[in-house]
DNA sequence: CAAATAAGTCCTAAAAGCAAACAATATATC
DNA sequence: GATATATTGTTTGCTTTTAGGACTTATTTG
């Protein structure tokens, strides 16, 4: 039940229910392809000469077409399958990290091209802009095949404004109220989308063509990283808030005398849980701030811990499990506050899944107020998906599938 | 941009454009009214012809009615005057506390008509079904003027499943898994709407009439007493969940090591900021147990502890600023979550609000994440307004007037 | 080879937005 | 006081779009 803004409608023309049901009808070939018109009729509910219609007019547009015939179901004519028109086009997805920059190449519904590169990020956009559009150059030569590139995605690990032009504040990358969408358009001559990393990889997850998702309108991804990153998505939308800042559950405490939080405050989420967190803990030392570290702890990695953890090393296994710990008293407010009927997860503490998983879930149910609620499924996205990347490619694809602005 | 979940859309039909267009009128006459066909025509950029036919339909389901000519603006034709046809037909808002029950009676744009009464709750169904009837058929029987009664909304604290038909747990009556609508609806013969008070708050601020609310599709609706009950609105939508539990900020802890709170776990922004936990802090006792308190504490409110710190005591000022301060330290919370437009505070704490709002707002910059974040807009609800009976009579007048699912 | 069945196309009717003309009414100006 | 002008609200023809059904084409089965 959703109110209509009297100061911000949209009214229907004569075109719209057109735009509806072509929509509607693009995103059942999407979810079902192949599928015939048939069929489509069928799961639209309307007539075979409607759906023919709409299928005629995304054919003239070319975001389907038509390819072989499929089996004949019983007796009959044979069907003419349908398919999204990923062919000869392309998305480039580009995700800028404090340490590394990735680019991964993807067609339209996202399946991956060719192999992800990356390379070292300068943090100076005067350096770094020139370099990124090179190698997108680049990478777009080396396969020509695959057609012309209809956006570049970037994501990023901080905030950016509503309408996508500027970083607002990106604390790893010491970046704030940069543009980084124009320089990078005007350099590569390709339209550029740049959004938070939570929010993409949310967005990412929504619009994957799995089959195992089932209308999960009502979701959260969770990345545990450097920080803790949060995209929400509520209604089959991303949740933005007034000023695109929504979803920062990675500065909701858990105690607010706990530890200083890179964000200024004490205590937050992130505090307890980012990899950062977890190796102070494990070092009995608070490596947060930008003091020279020891041989060791200066290029140890979470995986490194975990690997140790495995290996029998019960000081190690403590921290990875006190951040579990944290981890499931974390998602149980994200739950209490969003009863999200999926929760994804995904950063490198994914890898010991298996070992914190039981304590994740336990310290979960200690927190949440229903039962459903600490039931609520957990999902992990492991590394190799990259999902931060495909987040960046899905700012770019998911849009031409998106449902009208209606009313 | 929203997703289309493939397994649950709507095509649009032949009628749905008119539909789309109806609901935008109804919406402009209620937000505008008293307003002219040439003026709504104008407001929704559609020709006159159009405009008129949409208002001969409202006019025909006596939606809305003609009232007097208006002056003519210029030269020219004076307009004829479309109002909201709330003559003869009224809503019923009933608010379930532990304590007490509140009634009240309304038109459907949410205006009061007649006093709210009140009677003790019996938290026994079997007793307070009956009683609940027999006190809404004598108060419409009392203003039989106002017309027929078009449904009873009910709000209660705790959860409510998604249909409405059963309240899932209400701590503070100590009801689980309880059917309230469908006897209380047989009992009337008035069709009944339950829901979460903190929801329903929510709602009825989203709907609330007023000139001075510009476009607040993200809003927050905070309620201190007992607990903390929490509605948020996305989108011009309230935010529901999964299991229609979402929202439930209030068990978002400050402190996990904090004090037991009632659902159980420690730490909660609720174990904070509740009255409760207010008037512990002064009596320097936990007051949530049902032992037997003294005296004085027996009947002692927040709203006495309020003048007793207008007054000078120096220990009912430290215990009201203390929960000011916990107060701010969780909205930031709830700030950097949602990114909400505006937050409405009700509540008894909001007495002292002219006393504690500077602490409330710093504690809250404390923890935001951004400056914007920062000044976030805080809206007072007094009491007087009553905003759970309003959000109990939205519950049944706002439908009417929602935007129609498409797509 | 004929019957049956499915896919896809075409035609007509009803509904709704669009556009312009028309009638009614009020004010301004000469 | 007569005429011009502007505004409101209604009406009429036109175009687009969905609904429903008939028709054509293609394929399998008996």
């Amino acid at each position: 039940m959703r109110k209509i803004d009297p100061h911000d409608f949209k009214v229907a023309r004569r075109g719209t229910s057109r735009e509806i049901n072509r929509q509607i009808a693009l995103n059942l070939i999407r979810a079902h392809q192949p599928i015939s018109r048939a069929d489509l009729a069928r799961l639209m509910n309307v007539r075979r000469g409607v759906a023919s219609l709409l299928v005629s007019e995304l054919l003239d547009e070319a975001l389907i077409f038509e390819g072989a015939l499929g089996e004949a179901v019983g007796r009959g004519r044979r069907p003419t399958f349908l398919y999204i028109d990923s062919r000869q086009r392309c998305v480039v997805g580009v995700d800028i990290r404090a340490s590394r920059t990735y680019i991964m190449v993807t067609d339209l519904l996202g399946h991956q091209l060719g192999a992800v590169s990356s390379f070292q990020t300068n943090r100076d956009l005067d350096v770094l802009i020139p370099e990124l559009a090179r190698r997108i150059r680049q990478v777009l030569a080396d396969h020509k095949e695959i057609g012309a590139c209809e956006g570049v995605g970037v994501v990023v690990p901080g905030m950016v404004d509503p309408t996508g032009g500027r970083v607002l504040h990106a604390p790893t990358l010491s970046w704030r109220d940069v543009n980084v969408r124009d320089p990078l358009a005007a350099a590569t001559g390709i339209p550029v989308h740049i959004e938070n990393s939570g929010k993409a990889c949310a967005l990412a997850q929504l619009w994957a063509t799995r089959s195992d998702v089932v209308a999960s309108g009502n979701s959260v991804f969770v990345s545990v990283s450097d920080g803790v990153g949060v995209g929400v998505v509520v209604n089959g939308e991303v949740l933005r808030g007034r000023h695109n800042t929504a979803g920062e559950f990675g500065h909701v405490p858990l105690s607010i005398d706990g530890p200083r939080c890179s964000c200024g405050a004490t205590g937050c989420w992130e505090s307890y849980v980012s990899n950062i967190a977890t190796l102070s803990r494990y070092f009995g030392r608070d490596l947060t701030e930008a003091k020279p570290r020891g041989a060791e702890t200066a290029t140890f990695t979470v995986e490194d811990l975990i690997a140790r953890a495995r290996a029998g090393d019960a000081k190690a296994l403590a921290a990875i499990n006190s951040t579990a710990r944290y981890l499931g008293l974390g998602l149980a407010s994200l739950i209490n506050a969003l009863d999200p009927a999926r929760i994804y997860i995904g950063g490198e503490i994914t890898t010991a899944w298996s070992l914190i998983e039981p304590i994740v879930r336990g310290a979960l149910k200690e927190r949440t107020l229903t039962d459903f609620g600490g039931t609520t499924e957990i999902h992990v996205v492991p590394a190799e998906e990259h999902p931060r990347l495909r987040g960046a490619v899905a700012l770019v694809a998911a849009p031409a599938f998106a449902a009208p602005m209606v009313a």
